[in-house]
DNA sequence: ACATGTGAAAGGGTTCACAGCC
DNA sequence: GGCTGTGAACCCTTTCACATGT
């Protein structure tokens, strides 16, 4: 998830497309919409899989659960996989999709155009702060939360994007739930809870960058001539056993804030 | 993706500490700080998992790859682990990051309170247009792509977030790496191509909300009264080819009821 | 009594390598 | 000759269940 991985437990997977293979599709999808622009009516399993950025045995397994739409000797005709990807996706039909939180990224995903490239439409955008109701972003105005459940029975929406603080967020959800909606993106960076039967997919901006840090600081540490950094932490008490237990004692700490606001 | 997902290829793994669980450590560590401003002194696995979002299984056998810090019988201390967690990660240390494409998306990152929360430091925002040059953003004023190298080398920068429009994203990315950068996040939608030793995550709007999709769509399909939505879709032409070879066909297709037989 | 820590089993996902077909 | 399609091997991840320790 972002990442994203979160997602249902692998229980009744679909037509047994495997959920690592759901998730590369837009890939292929991207690289073969591209491949479409330019007129290329055929592309190989090599050439495509190094457009997506995987190999090629993946590719092929890939496709393979899809059906094998391809020629052997020749390669896949890019019209029709992106026909068949799209189909597979669900994205030849539209998809209404609600922002609530418009903020800094509220308005950033608003304004993102591969929202609308790909069957997904901006049916509201949905905002607390009664200062910004009526006001337009990316030409579309801001609805106060109250319109919240009216705003989506009308139009159908069953995907909801979520970009609000932490501290809204799960309520903000449980009034999307309670509503109808049975698919959430969530941006805030939080662990909603949700019912069983809803899908939550999360992107977090701050967990990526942690992880990015870990081998950032794996790669400095193997170097051959590489000064280990300033290092800002207290050393830390023992695991604490038996008697007094008191560990680090956030005397010499002074850091971390901890409080994430999206 | 994570999600990202695409990461080095499983290559030498750090300490023996699996990939997915470096992954979850963020989110045991938020759920951590959590507690330990409410001045929770120990937390239990199953606690601390549910927290998280996960299962208590899955985070003991995460946390064995540190090392173990927990005490039987009772549980874990929060300050410890938060310390070893944060530790672990590199988070101990200071890392200046740089935000270059400060549009919409850009702004928002910088804005974003999780960035400065967990040891990074934005240390420069850069961007193309002349016109942003010098205006602050978050209060920190932008800076043109001219002052890229310098910026990096002068701030001793190692890590790069790409939030340019997915045509200059390669062409930043090339810059960046050339200028010192070794891990990469990327908001572009595009595929980049770094040398070997470069770490890139990416973050793809769009694609979690395919994946979605896909789930939306087979539920939609499952379910007993549910309607098929307006279908948009031409059939598509067959794979091109000599005569035969034919798919399944579903004989009057047509219309595509999105429903998958399952 | 209770909760961690961990071998072992089970389940997915990726890669290999080659059979099959154009 | 070239490229797809796929069983089989391999590897990583998750889950189970219970030994271990307090």
């Amino acid at each position: 998830m972002a990442t994203g991985r979160n997602h249902r437990p692998a229980t009744s997977r679909s037509r047994g497309i495997p959920e690592a293979t759901v998730a590369r599709l837009p890939l292929y999808l991207r690289a073969l919409t591209a491949l479409s622009e330019r007129s290329v009516p055929t592309v190989s399993s090599e050439e495509l899989a190094s457009a997506a950025g995987v190999n090629s045995a993946k590719l092929r397994k890939d496709f393979s659960y899809l059906g094998s739409y391809g020629t052997r000797g020749v390669g896949y005709d890019v019209e029709y996989l992106v026909y068949q990807i799209s189909r597979e996706l669900g994205l030849t039909q539209d998809w209404p999709v609600v922002i609530v939180g418009i903020g800094n990224l509220g308005a950033a995903l608003a304004n993102y155009g591969g929202f609308a490239s790909r069957g997904f439409r901006v049916a509201a955008l949905i905002d607390a702060d009664p200062g910004l109701s009526g006001k337009p972003v990316a030409g579309i105005p801001v609805q106060h939360t109250d319109e919240l459940e009216k705003i989506i029975s009308d139009n159908g929406v069953s995907i909801g994007v979520i970009a609000t603080p932490a501290g809204a967020a799960q309520q903000v959800c449980d009034r999307l739930v309670a509503a109808g909606i049975t698919s959430i993106l969530n941006f805030a960076p939080t662990v909603l809870s949700v019912p069983e039967g809803v899908d939550v997919r999360k992107v977090d901006l701050s967990i990526e960058l942690q992880i990015l840090a870990f081998h950032e600081q794996r790669k400095a540490g193997e170097e051959p001539g590489a000064p280990p950094e300033t290092d800002t932490a207290p050393p830390a008490a023992p695991p604490a056993v038996s008697v007094a237990k008191r560990p680090p004692e956030s005397g010499t700490d002074g850091d971390l804030p901890a409080v994430m606001p999206a």
